[in-house]
DNA sequence: TTGAAAGCGCTAACAT
DNA sequence: ATGTTAGCGCTTTCAA
């Protein structure tokens, strides 16, 4: 039954045996060290393949833990965002271009689930970190980048430390919707922000104000609602938006997934959009010209974050004393029929 | 600057050292192993505490690669649908409640990323897998079974090998929804299929064929178009359908991607749901709700499925020789407005 | 150009 | 109850 060992390990020193070299020399041609005859080499190579020898990665992970293994590691904050899957994607394609493995670890706002994943990345030696923090004061995140750990944060900063970054302009995107919806003539225009902590909730908060005084709109309070980032807080802070003696006509959501929320407390209340009350979502995504109504939305170039991401990332790994960069990429209002 | 070592890795031997005992001592108050001292045992997590220390993961599945070392490889054929991001939800909510870590490979339908994956999972040492193979005869996978790892399959079988294996009522699910397009009257009932060669794809289709047959209907072949399971494709091929000179006037689509392409193609067309053609999707959406119309599709239970797979993964690691077990899942159909 | 040998951090015999 | 030690598979001096 040959099959049998057709994926038991086979390690360097089989191949060295058989090929009559010692394991160093394997090694060497593994690594393409130019320091091998090129007969001994071919005969090398040879056995390799014979075998199917493949490197042990944990092995050489433990013996080179300062050097690099080709593995990073991504903390993303919810995978049910497709936000971050798209960006995902983006870091994943250049990491395969790369030859980079990745470790994903999704902690789904959970600061307990953070720590633990962060952890596993750390003992698990990988080469490098992407990472969306949960808020700038993160200190678990900060101690790693003290520590000099080759870290890219995503769509969210960290105070007092200089630290690799890929941003969108939140305050720019949320104007440019707010402001649109105010040229539409909507009057009460709320906010549903998502975790109040985060950069990106506070700066697209500062871009709804903004907008609104500048389309002479006064700022009511009782039109922002904080929530957390997820779909059920959508739901449920748009319902209250509606339940409002003097309701909102016209709601801004934070993120994909209470637009998603918001919309479906909308439906379920048989309100018409936008005529009843209008809707305008940050984040935007590749089907939403297939919801009811097709939804006007603040694109943001996930897929670019996340490439751009694993691109500093390598490049930080590979020169680990270039100056961090902090890249701000710019979003776009999509029109559609929503407002 | 003492933040420069929070994160240099302490090791096992530091602890010794410090707490005045052997290497053996340390390791076995690290595992719980009952022959320590009690004494002994808290002067030396106290010294883990105060040293900060974290087991290294790489050295313990090196040295341990034949035992347990809670670590879990799964391998999705495409993050991008929503279906499978919430099969990894489940997984990775059983994953963490049973101290596993995951490491997470998104191969896109791609065989040739699927193999450098596969390698690096197995590579890594992983205690088991978690796999929907590219086909029935992947061999590749079907070589991991015959070599003893521990594994399930999703969504997928595999022909010639005994696995465990999670999948849903395929043919039922297609039966309901295609019955119940017929039974609204509708004549001219298509079907978009995913990759044919995906035993779910192949499932779908014969009861697609068999509630035509039982209601009446007759099969045409132009009216079942194969795709490859991407949005895309269900862009292009309703498109397809809606030109044929004697058109479909119900599209039942293969999955979630094909069903969003379709939508787009119907919505950009100005066709009307379901007056102009009616479409019935396979791969519910908790935001199926808000499309334009309420989507009627056939739900599978998704979270579900990854939760039975990590399960039954975790069970035969520990168990490796109680057989294997085969699970079929039910779906359900949801009724809205698209038909 | 090649080989011998040490060591990465850990665990499990085995010995005490 | 505790310590000594070998070895997992690899790379890298150092020596030849």
């Amino acid at each position: 039954m040959a099959y049998e060992n057709d994926y038991k390990a086979v390690s360097l020193y089989e191949v060295a045996d058989k090929a009559g070299v010692s394991s160093a020399t394997v090694s060497r041609v593994i690594n393409n060290s130019p320091n091998v005859n090129p007969e001994t080499r071919l005969r090398v190579q040879q056995v390799i393949k014979e075998l199917r020898y493949t490197p042990n990665r944990v092995a050489k992970r433990l013996r080179n833990r300062n050097a690099s293994n080709n593995l990073l590691g991504v903390l993303i904050p919810d995978i049910q965002n497709p936000f971050y899957v798209e960006v995902l994607r983006g870091i994943e394609d250049v990491a395969y271009e790369n030859k980079y493995a990745l470790i994903v670890c999704n902690f789904s706002q959970d600061e307990k689930k953070e720590k633990l994943y962060l952890d596993i990345l750390l003992s698990e030696s990988v080469d490098g970190l992407i990472a969306a923090p949960t808020h700038e004061n993160d200190q678990k995140v900060i101690n790693i980048v003290k520590s000099g750990l080759p870290i890219v944060c995503v769509d969210r900063g960290l105070t007092g430390v200089d630290v690799d970054l890929v941003v969108v302009e939140n305050r720019n995107g949320a104007y440019s919707a707010v402001d649109f919806l105010a040229k539409q003539g909507y009057k009460r225009i709320a906010y549903i922000s998502g975790l109040p902590q985060l950069p990106s909730s506070r700066q697209r908060e500062s871009g709804y104000k903004d907008a609104l005084a500048d389309n002479g709109l006064v700022f009511d309070g009782s039109l922002v609602k904080y929530g957390d980032s997820r779909h059920e807080s959508g739901v449920k802070l748009s319902e209250e938006l509606l339940n409002l003696e003097n309701p909102a006509d016209a709601i801004f959501t934070g993120n994909n997934l209470i637009t998603l929320g918001a919309l479906e407390t909308i439906h379920k209340r048989g309100l018409r959009i936008p005529d009843d009350v209008a809707i305008i979502g940050f984040d935007d995504m590749y089907w939403s010209i297939s919801l009811n109504p097709p939804l006007t939305a603040v694109r943001q170039p996930a897929y670019e974050i996340g490439k751009r991401s694993a691109e500093l990332l390598i490049q930080r790994i590979t020169d680990p004393a270039r100056p961090t960069v902090s890249m701000t990429l710019k979003t776009e209002l999509m029109i559609r029929n929503s407002c």
